[in-house]
DNA sequence: CTAATTTGCGACATCGGTGTCTCATCATAC
DNA sequence: GTATGATGAGACACCGATGTCGCAAATTAG
């Protein structure tokens, strides 16, 4: 095989990201190969959708597993965990910043199921830090959730547009997350 | 008519704030006329977004002129001003949801350019309260007004998924755009 | 070199959404 | 009542995207 398929998703991924509605034909086009090798590789639409599903959500937990989520972490390494758990979000959600978008992440079943649990992961580390006194408890950690959601969506956006620099990203992200606007 | 061109519009709105992509045939039982009515009154889809956009874009406008922004307010006023636009882009946002992703108001001339004025007023008065020391000035306005965005997106998201109560959302977006995450 | 495999190309049927049209029906105004 | 105008139902053609197929060319393995 001339290409492989992780060649296939990762070319996808990358023409997803600036044209989140492109068709079967345009994204066969930016990997390279024509139509029938891309239905050949994935039978449908569906498919391929969910297989990009599967590699970014493969990202997310590997996020986790990096900075050691879910190892029920100490006190001490609350805020250093809550630190490189946004630095790595914003690193992955420039790379698959199109599946926090993407409707079959909300069709697929089993794609939901996953995707709820490491968000559920990651609501347990904004409650830990909401008792430990690192993050304000006066906000439901859902909430906080959604939050990072909406600036990693402000991210793509900021990039998409060229508004602001690509290695200002992470300064801006974490500092907006966590201090606000308000000098 | 039996129905208005208005109250098209107003029911068009409810359902896409639900069900963005939704077709014309869609649209029109929600409104609770045939399709063939809905065509005569928008001929294409595209006439109807592009209405769609101009009415959210009137609101937007609507609340710019409600808070008085553009008649170079003093910097007494600033921060009540400021204070005024979330409150009120959280309540347009409700309304107006859909809009914020609807690509029609990437498409068409008109709308983008007129977005693209009420942008500008909003970074002018973000620049404003930058100076008068009121938002931190380490941040380009343009990523400011693209956290707002963002967090519109997460009330979106967050009203839609039934995360958080209705009447919260105000504390919750004005606090954490200002202060932040953290306690 | 040869055989097996993979690919590209083009044709094809299918599907859903769109936009147009006709005609019968219904409400309203006069 | 009659006339006017809006509506709904249905049929139709059109379009773009999807998914399938066969075949020839190219690549690779042996």
């Amino acid at each position: 095989m001339a290409v492989s398929r992780d060649q296939i998703l990762t070319k996808a991924t990358e023409h997803l990201n600036h044209s989140p509605a492109a068709s079967m034909a345009e994204i066969a086009q930016s990997v390279g190969i024509s139509r029938a090798t891309l239905h050949r590789h994935f039978a449908t639409r569906e498919a391929l959708m969910v297989a990009l599903g599967w590699r970014a959500l493969d990202a997310w937990q590997g996020v986790h597993e990096r900075i050691g989520l879910g190892e029920t972490p100490a006190g001490e390494r609350l805020e250093e965990t809550l630190h490189a758990l946004l630095i790595a979000q914003i690193e992955a959600a420039e790379n698959y910043g199109f599946a926090l978008t993407e409707q079959a992440m909300e069709t697929d079943r089993a794609l939901v199921t996953r995707a709820e649990e490491l968000e559920a992961k990651e609501i347990e580390l904004i409650s830990a830090c909401q008792r430990a006194g690192i993050l304000r408890a006066d906000f439901p950690p859902i909430w906080v959730s959604n939050t990072l959601y909406g600036l990693l969506l402000a991210v793509r956006e900021s990039l998409r547009r060229g508004d602001v620099a690509r290695r200002d990203i992470p300064r801006l992200v974490l500092e907006t997350f966590l201090r606000g606007t308000t000098s």
